[in-house]
DNA sequence: TATTAGATGATAATGATTATTATTTGAGAT
DNA sequence: ATCTCAAATAATAATCATTATCATCTAATA
């Protein structure tokens, strides 16, 4: 039942369960690719017409905070959303706004080790995620 | 000198020699670190006090379209700017915005030798850019 | 030097995001 | 179950980066 592991996630990390805030989190994971602010209030309006879009801001921003969700920087500048999970990559269309996730342990295992090695001259690495820049085909 | 090397690039790519787009590229070069429009239009009134934002906007994009810069997405989603070089990454500090470069031919190999075995199912990759968080010390 | 497509400056418009504030509500205490 | 109140929400206005418009100007070529 995916309410309750949105309900559960939302009160592990002491956030208030409200029904604006389940709404969003099962919008972005059923819209599922990389939703913009305005594709959720859209998604939204359907079954909850009154919500407020400042709501909307205000709980994603919470939900970054409180890593149940990734910002996505796209090339537009316009900010969209993600459901935390394991680390992953993003491919990006060259041509289109399309961004599709990519995972790929070995690649990570890849780079984790080069890294390890090497490390960066003044720099303690958090997290590496790739760009691919390409098309679909 | 580096204005008549500015003043050839814009012509090799049948741009118009203006005094903004030199005044614009230099300052994005001297600047150095990834600026933003704002931070470019800052710099250039002082010795170029009439520009107006639109055209440094305008100008931008068309430097953007022929390569002689790139978009760099920031955090806040404010666009900013590079001069378009080598391939690099960026290392994105966690706690600022600090911005900087990230050359490594060796990682590029490394990660363009298994992408040449492995590919990506149904994508055609043009270019690999790391994003590497983390902070500064 | 004259011509003109393309560039610029001034200004207004847009659109995503943030701030404000009065009202409502979730959740722990009674 | 009801009370309490900090936190959340809705409605609205404000902000701020970016884009559009359009009259004027200018770089580049003849």
């Amino acid at each position: 039942m995916e309410i309750k592991e949105i309900v559960n996630k939302l009160s592990e990390k002491g956030l208030r369960v409200t029904p604006q805030r389940i709404a969003i989190l099962s919008a972005i994971i059923k819209l599922n690719n990389h939703p913009t602010a305005e594709n959720i209030i859209e998604y939204i309006k359907k079954n909850h017409p009154n919500i407020s879009v400042g709501t909307v801001y205000k709980v994603l921003d919470s939900l970054v905070e409180n890593n149940l969700l990734k910002k996505v920087k796209s090339e537009s500048g316009i900010m969209r959303y993600d459901p935390t999970q394991s680390n992953h990559h993003h491919l990006y269309c060259a041509q289109t706004d399309r961004i599709e996730d990519y995972e790929d342990e070995k690649l990570d295992e890849l780079i984790t080790g080069y890294f390890n090695q090497k490390g960066i001259r003044n720099f303690k690495i958090q997290n590496i995620q790739l760009q691919i820049t390409g098309t679909f085909k």
